[in-house]
DNA sequence: ATAATCCTATTGTCCTACAACCCTATAAGT
DNA sequence: ACTTATAGGGTTGTAGGACAATAGGATTAT
């Protein structure tokens, strides 16, 4: 028995990188400074240089270091934005309301673009997810699975890939905090995903027929809809 | 201004990240599978299994990716929802624009909100960005700052605490991606800011006289032109 | 039936080589 | 004198090969 039985070591790149990101925590390495060669820290540090690479790599994809071939890697001058949710916080029913607002804004418009720029490939997983729907039993959890796939196919026939990340992190959040904050999400979420295969289908129509403000509409319906089978009332009635 | 001005393509490993995140996201690799093995990826992608190594370490580093030793890598189950867009990613101007596309449907709807619910506070908030922006010297980064503030007041004036941290995550990564891939920032963004002072003032007046549709069109007029200037065009003209 | 050993597969690390890019100094042209 | 072009050296980016370390399943021994 060893003791990195207990938990795995952390690889050399993970290990490499979080020394790295020390010397610049401890201000050692200031934002604009330029870092050793990889050489040079394979060398200090006592490992290959491909392991310096993987160890800059995840800094560079932590928005934390920028590399310029041929000349050298750098601190970065600003840090990464993050958006992440108080999850406690949205327990609140009126904060909750207000993510959902959120994420209206964007799906309305989704479905709008969805319309205008969806690849048959696209459709064809649309329909896919609205079956899955259809054949859901309405007292599982698939329901919600269902559902939220219904939405990510939409988003993703945007062909933008960061409204349907962004539409993904809001479901996700929508998911969870109903999730965690209702006494029986399924048997809730089942009623309503039953209710709503013809709101989803009209959704899906209006796609199909490449009709934005249709689809817009169907899904500013849906979205209205879905609100006050939850309980809450959005403001919708102003063009959108 | 040419398109490439924005900066570079991003590195292989940056790329390979961003497609096996995108499996990922579409769920076709769902918490728990197994990825194909470092030298299937390198094969299918073409590319050597130093390239994959690397992708693989920066989804490791974010937690997506678990690997195991002997075993193979995993998409790790699900944790607490997080949105932050790969950095070297937004270099590619494709991807700026479509980062640009989904902060102007944000944006714009919270203008109109913005009109229908500001309080005097929060006008009065506006109102002192707005100043802040007349004031600011065209060739200093505080340019940026003060047009940040701006929407970000705009943001506020919701009422709604997620559109505004959205606003405000969003602003942050263009922020961010104009100031790491521009040769020049400081001064291409000063006068930016200087030209769109009178974009500004419409909005601020539309939401001072409570016109949420005078607020809409004001934001996207200033939208689609912040495009046009950083050189890209937006589908702005469906009803939004 | 259980434990030990073996074998295969896969990740982790190292090494070498060369392409691509960047910067600076020098040479050539105007 | 000033501008432009070129060469050389330095550094990152990528490719490919080799072997160490680890894990899991199959086989063999007790």
């Amino acid at each position: 028995m060893k003791i990195d039985a207990l938990g795995r070591t952390p690889q050399l790149p993970s290990r490499i990188a979080s020394r790295i990101l020390q010397e610049i925590v401890e201000e050692r390495l200031k934002p604009g400074d330029r870092l050793p060669t990889e050489q040079a820290l394979a060398d200090s540090f006592g490992v290959s240089r491909n392991v310096v690479r993987e160890a800059i790599s995840r800094l560079r994809s932590d928005g934390i270091i920028q590399s310029r071939q041929g000349v050298g890697a750098f601190v970065a001058r600003t840090a990464v934005p993050t958006l992440r949710f108080d999850a406690e916080a949205l327990a609140d029913p009126s904060a909750f309301q207000a993510l959902f607002e959120l994420r209206a804004i964007l799906e309305i418009r989704a479905a709008s673009l969805a319309a205008r720029r969806r690849t048959p490939e696209q459709l064809a997983a649309l329909e896919r997810a609205l079956d899955r729907m259809r054949g859901t039993e309405k007292w599982a959890s698939g329901g919600v699975d269902a559902d939220l796939e219904f939405h990510k196919a939409v988003a993703e026939g945007t062909g933008n890939a960061y409204i349907r990340m962004a539409v993904s992190f809001l479901s996700e959040q929508v998911r969870v905090t109903i999730m965690e904050t209702r006494a029986r999400p399924e048997a809730e979420l089942g009623d309503i995903v039953e209710v709503t295969i013809a709101e989803h289908a009209a959704i899906h129509d209006a796609i199909a027929a490449q009709d934005p403000a249709r689809a817009q509409d169907a899904m500013a319906r849906h979205i209205h809809l879905a609100a006050l089978r939850l309980g809450y009332r959005l403001e919708l009635t102003e063009p959108v």
